[in-house]
DNA sequence: AATAACATTTAGAATTATTCTAATTCAGAT
DNA sequence: ATCTGAATTAGAATAATTCTAAATGTTATT
């Protein structure tokens, strides 16, 4: 009884079988099973900067046994091999960003959701004065304010 | 027996008194003993980007009955009206930053040490692109690398 | 296929940072 | 001097993250 009918299930191209398990490879990183979900949850979840406990969360619903020292495991080897960015936008839990693209951070004051702004080159010190004799690997842009729809409601108000 | 001779201390300018209890109060703070202290911990320590238990501990030898709570609120209180900036750079304690001028956080990889880096004119959302409908109030910048003390002991070894 | 060597995962405890609570004290206006 | 709301306090509570030691999985080698 082999073939039994699996349920038609939409799999988005970027988490065919395989491709996010080639793409941790690439990064130099062993592929596991665990890499594999919580990479692919990020992946699914890119817009929404999701913490560690969200991943946990949704991560538990492809693969139960997985533990949360597991998914901060992961986290942190997905990091150090620049698959993923750590964002540090308020005194709350770290949040994870798979969009590897140079982008800013935006996060509306009023909600608290998290937006990506896309632009600029890539190795942008730029404006200001790195003194001599440092070396600049990163640069992380955070923006705060109100989002769209926040400022509609104050209107409303 | 009122004139008991002080000691003589020397009281950098930018804590002469009443000089921190005005800013305070120019920001529309209400200025208490406890909130002077802290603000101006945090200025004699500008370069330094303490977190919250070091500015606790400072605070200590100035005003022993200091309670962390109120580190906390003072810290909030500061943020709020603009005399003090959050930075967020690790998954650790929330640093904090009393030097309003524009400028970018620099973060040793090697020995997690913080630097200012001057620069820029005030509203850089420049380079991104910011979709219509959203107000950014403030932007931070980021940079993580190595610093020259570091990068020294690496040729060295 | 079995083995060795090593990396990864796991549950749960431990630690650290931050927030909350309720009682008390204080600052500024009257 | 008194009043009123805001700020402070100690300590408990919560939340995020890290640590630990045992178990499991992976890869390279035979």
């Amino acid at each position: 009884m082999k073939d039994v009918k699996a349920r038609t299930v939409f799999v988005p191209p970027h988490r065919e079988r395989g491709v996010v398990d080639a793409r941790i490879a690439e990064a130099g990183l062993r592929s596991t099973a665990q890499r594999s979900v919580v990479y692919g949850v990020l992946l699914d979840h890119a817009k929404d900067h999701p913490t560690a406990d969200e991943i946990f969360m949704q991560a538990k619903t492809e693969k139960p046994e997985i533990s949360m020292a597991t998914v901060y495991n992961c986290l942190d080897a997905l990091v150090k091999h620049h698959l993923v960015k750590q964002v540090h936008l308020e005194r709350a839990a770290t949040r994870y960003c798979p969009n590897m693209d140079e982008h800013a951070h935006f996060l509306c004051e009023t909600c608290g959701e998290v937006w990506d702004f896309e632009g600029a080159a890539k190795p942008r010190t730029s404006g200001f004065r790195v003194p001599s004799g440092f070396t600049v690997t990163q640069t992380e842009v955070n923006m705060r304010g109100v989002c769209p729809a926040c400022a509609e409601q104050e209107v409303v108000r």
